[in-house]
DNA sequence: ATCAGAGTACTCGATGCCGAGTAGCGCTTC
DNA sequence: GAAGCGCTACTCGGCATCGAGTACTCTGAT
């Protein structure tokens, strides 16, 4: 058996899919896109094929079928295997139950805030803090529409769970804007100085004493 | 000019390092480490020599000297170029200032929800909010340790925001699960009836009806 | 009859990434 | 004095991924 790789959710997505009933690749990417699964999960239909291929590898899905349209090329319809079934349900089972360190961008980018002018700081977190305002309103109109329509709130609890976390990212900026324009910022004199560049004498970038005091031998 | 290449954050990191001071590239992962980057940052170190490499041939940085101790083989010292020095402002400068979608887990996973038994749903989700009640905890200890001993707090946004997120996604799991166990989540029936099993006539599991009319011609 | 254009159903080569592996160094310990 | 051990400083092969590209079909208009 084949090592389980479960790092590419497009192929968590394929089994998801095939679970309804047996399909061929390109139905797949069709039915993904209707339903705009695109939107909550990192969908590249460019590698399609090639988790497909991996699955069936695996001893995750086999081919149940192959049909063919015209004179187009013959398709594969694929249907999962019990691994497959048990696969999926381990694999949705340990995402919700268990909390992953995921790294987002923003969070590497505040690390190295120090290495950035106040001034242009504030700058650039203002239009992030604007841009986060027009995404939350945008996507609050959507699901109001959706909802409207009569689409159950179960079917949108993804974009729930994103716009809350936006919401939070947002206060978060806003008071990180608050804290740095006003100087309250504990940190903040240090960092003006090293980004003065008047020849004063300051303290080296990071310095490091900072670290060492801070970490000692905290192992 | 090699095309721009942003989207491993350990090329950022680097940059951010030689911004300091030249660096040879192992000296660059014991500050990393020692700078505990890497709980906010994506780094394998597996991968810093060939990131460095690509630097290099992107003309972002340049071999600025070589040294030897002992018999120990020798280390290329790097420096950013004037190239360099931009690219690691300017890419700096996209992350603050445009939020971009990310994808998390978690999110995919309660797309999902609907192919996995309520009942199920309810127990992970309570496993995730007792973890994620562990895991904010450790790291509000952590931090007020760290402040005590005289980190300012400019050094420890990036886990202050962290945890805010955190704490949103507790407060969403808590409420979601809330509102699955009364049975007033939207759907809630229909959940319950495709995963009953028990034979009795219910639409397919993910009736496509559900999308067609909540989504009908809405390109 | 044929042509444009939208959509279908893939293909492919270059690049990037991972993480296990490893050889040498120098300190300690007996 | 040599064996063990943790650290240093990389290396490497294989796999996943990406996204641009392609060739083909069908529909409708001229």
């Amino acid at each position: 058996m084949a090592r389980r790789n479960r790092n590419n959710p497009l192929a968590l997505a394929v089994l998801m899919c095939l679970a309804e009933r047996p399909m061929h690749p390109y139905e797949i990417a069709t039915t993904l896109r209707r339903r705009h699964k695109d939107e909550s999960v990192k969908l590249n239909y460019g590698s399609l094929y090639s988790v497909v291929c991996s699955l069936e590898r695996r001893g995750l899905i086999v081919a149940h079928d192959t049909e063919r349209h015209g004179r187009l090329p013959e398709r594969t319809v694929y249907r999962p295997t019990a691994a497959g079934r048990l696969e999926a349900h381990e694999w949705l089972a340990e995402i919700l139950s268990v909390p992953l360190k995921e790294y987002p961008a923003f969070e590497a980018a505040l690390s190295f805030l120090p290495g950035m002018a106040p001034d242009d700081a504030i700058a650039l977190l203002e239009q992030r803090a604007s841009r986060l305002e027009v995404a939350l309103a945008q996507a609050r109109a959507g699901r109001e529409m959706l909802e409207e329509r009569g689409l159950p709130r179960l079917l949108l609890v993804e974009s729930e769970f994103e716009n809350e976390l936006r919401a939070a990212e947002l206060a978060f900026v806003r008071r990180l804007l608050d804290d740095i324009s006003s100087g309250s910022l504990d940190g903040y004199d240090w960092w003006q100085a090293i980004h003065r560049g008047d020849g004063s004498p300051v303290p080296a970038p990071f310095d490091e004493a900072h670290w060492l005091a801070a970490n000692g031998n905290a192992a």
